[in-house]
DNA sequence: AATCAGGTTGGAAAC
DNA sequence: AGTTTCCAACCTGAT
């Protein structure tokens, strides 16, 4: 009689056994009633309308390697072709009486956990939630400032200084029988290939960085082995165009929580450990606070994505441009820096952090002047390490539109790259149309003669597009536009202040507080 | 209230 | 070659 029902665990952007508290939760709860484990996913067919082919398959790569994983334990994953939609049946079709689940921040999966609680109250179905993929509970690191979002990375570091985080756990030790599934060999719900998600492997560039918790825990341990150079980390000194990345390229498999960053922080911690080594913000644990940082924020803030309504987001009159926009994605805005950035990013799915500062700016206050939630879409697309918080946390920083002010302080699209790569070896790699330039011309090809473009075999405006704006130009109007836009948000800020005051005394940070979800029940256990 | 220090990574020119 | 200064001047958080 009990047999037939069943304790899911819904994997979401925790696609790892270790460090998963809310699956071993679900494991020992089965194991406890003598139930069903049925660990799923929801694979929405939709999905390859909304999401890159890189991404797609760095998904599928991940969910193979995950019920890999999970045959070791004597389990599997049950994939649902799917939306949340499917769930309410299957709850019946299994008798679901116990779900667990890690709290995921991004506003479309808390929207879908609102509905879902909803019907796991309604049908007495017991639900475990799990804040298990940042280091912090950042509902926790509000708290400690009030309730109110922490505006700079110093302010962060000093509401967490005093945390203690907890060890990372491991799962290992084999289900029993009891737990397993009748249908454990049915095939029917098999990861096919990705065809059946609209696309074949012929359609894809190489893969560069496979998906999956057995890839990220190498590639974790291969870094954290060269001790010297964990120490000795800096950021800003790292290249953005070298051939190969300078930086570890661990983000992909953590933003899919194939890699649990509490693992990572731990062996960092380790490594650092009786050596010298760099700080904050610039080391290595310096990055993964700044992971740290923007979920803080993106979880306290409303609207986090988008520019109105979102009460830290400086309000900026960016203008439609389609043209731009698409010359800019597609990498043929005629700055070869740019360019080479761009392309590198569709096709592997990854650029420097550097990059990343680079292609931003240029988009919004350095030259084109076009929106910087236009050019978070474009990363969601592309990025393999897309994730919710850092894309608008980080959209914003460059464009100046929030935890950074300094916009008079422009990437020159021309002088940037070249600090790093005088030759413009990365430019000829991902822009081969110029790859015959001399590096004299390489970052500025239109000022090349005619016959030096004739001779390369590539003619501006013709082979290779003209630049669509003059930076030197553009950017001292944007730096004007800027200033503007920021005395216009003094005033309003001036304003509405005032009129706050002769009301009444007014809590702000009641009125930026969002509902949070954190599991807390005192009757279960870990 | 007013002031001050500090802020992950700019560029160009001057030493 | 590597550091300093100017450019024109932002914001937050602490006091």
């Amino acid at each position: 009689m009990t047999k037939a029902a069943s304790v899911i665990h819904w994997f979401r952007l925790d696609l790892r056994l270790h460090d998963n508290l809310a699956l071993r939760n679900a494991i020992n709860e089965a194991e406890n009633r003598k139930q069903t484990l049925r660990p799923i996913y929801l694979l929405d067919p939709d999905l390859k309308n909304k999401v890159g082919k890189n991404r797609l398959r760095f998904l599928i790569q991940s969910l193979r390697d995950l019920d890999a994983n999970l045959r070791k334990i004597n389990t599997r994953l049950f994939i649902i072709k799917g939306n949340v939609e499917c769930l309410p049946q299957l709850f019946e079709k299994w008798q679901v009486k116990f779900i667990t689940l890690q709290v995921d921040i991004d506003a479309e999966l808390v929207q879908q956990d609102e509905v879902i609680e909803q019907i796991c109250e309604e049908k007495d179905i017991f639900m475990v939630k799990r804040v298990q993929h940042t280091v912090y509970d950042f509902n926790t690191v509000l708290k400690n400032n009030n309730g109110n979002v922490p505006l700079t990375y110093q302010k962060f570091l000093s509401l967490v200084a005093n945390t203690q985080v907890k060890d990372s756990i491991e799962i290992t030790k084999e289900i029993s029988n009891d737990c397993k599934a009748p249908d454990f060999d049915s095939t029917e719900n098999d990861i096919t290939i990705l065809e059946d998600l609209g696309f074949s492997e012929a359609d894809l560039n190489e893969c560069k960085y496979p998906g999956g918790e057995t890839e990220g825990l190498k590639r974790l341990n291969l870094y954290m082995a060269k001790k010297q150079w964990v120490c000795n980390f800096e950021k800003p000194n790292t290249s953005p165009n070298s051939i190969e990345p300078s930086t570890t390229v661990l983000s992909p498999y953590i933003s899919h929580g194939c890699l649990s960053s509490k693992l990572f922080y731990h062996k960092l911690k380790q490594v650092e450990s009786g050596m010298k080594h760099s700080s904050p913000p610039v080391s290595l644990l310096g990055q993964l606070m700044w992971r740290e940082f923007y979920y803080t924020a993106g979880a306290g803030t409303k609207n986090f994505d988008k520019m109105v309504g979102n009460s830290v987001c400086t309000q900026i009159p960016w203008k439609k441009n389609e043209e731009y926009l698409k010359a800019w994605a597609e990498g043929r805005t005629g700055y070869p820096f740019v360019d080479a950035i761009m392309r590198q990013l569709k096709q592997e799915g990854w650029i420097h952090h550097l990059a990343r500062h680079m292609v931003a700016c240029f988009l919004t206050r350095g030259d084109l002047w076009v929106s910087w939630e236009e050019g978070a879409k474009v990363f969601e697309d592309y990025l393999l390490d897309y994730d919710w918080s850092l894309n608008a946390g980080n959209w914003m920083w460059l464009s100046a539109s929030a935890f950074f002010y300094k916009y008079y302080r422009v990437y020159s699209p021309v002088a940037f790259g070249k600090k790093t790569d005088k030759e413009g070896l990365y430019i000829k790699k991902y822009v081969p149309e110029l790859k015959k330039y001399p590096s004299e011309y390489i970052y500025e090809p239109w000022k090349a003669p005619k016959s030096v473009q004739t001779a390369a075999g590539c003619v501006i405006g013709e082979n290779y597009p003209k630049r669509i704006v003059d930076h030197d130009k553009v950017h001292k109007d944007n730096i004007q536009r800027m200033n503007a836009a920021y005395k216009l948000s003094k005033e309003k800020k001036a304003l509405k202040h005032y009129l706050c005051r002769l009301k009444r005394p007014c809590n702000v940070a009641k009125r930026n507080q969002r509902r949070h979800y954190t599991f807390q029940s005192k009757a279960f256990s870990e």
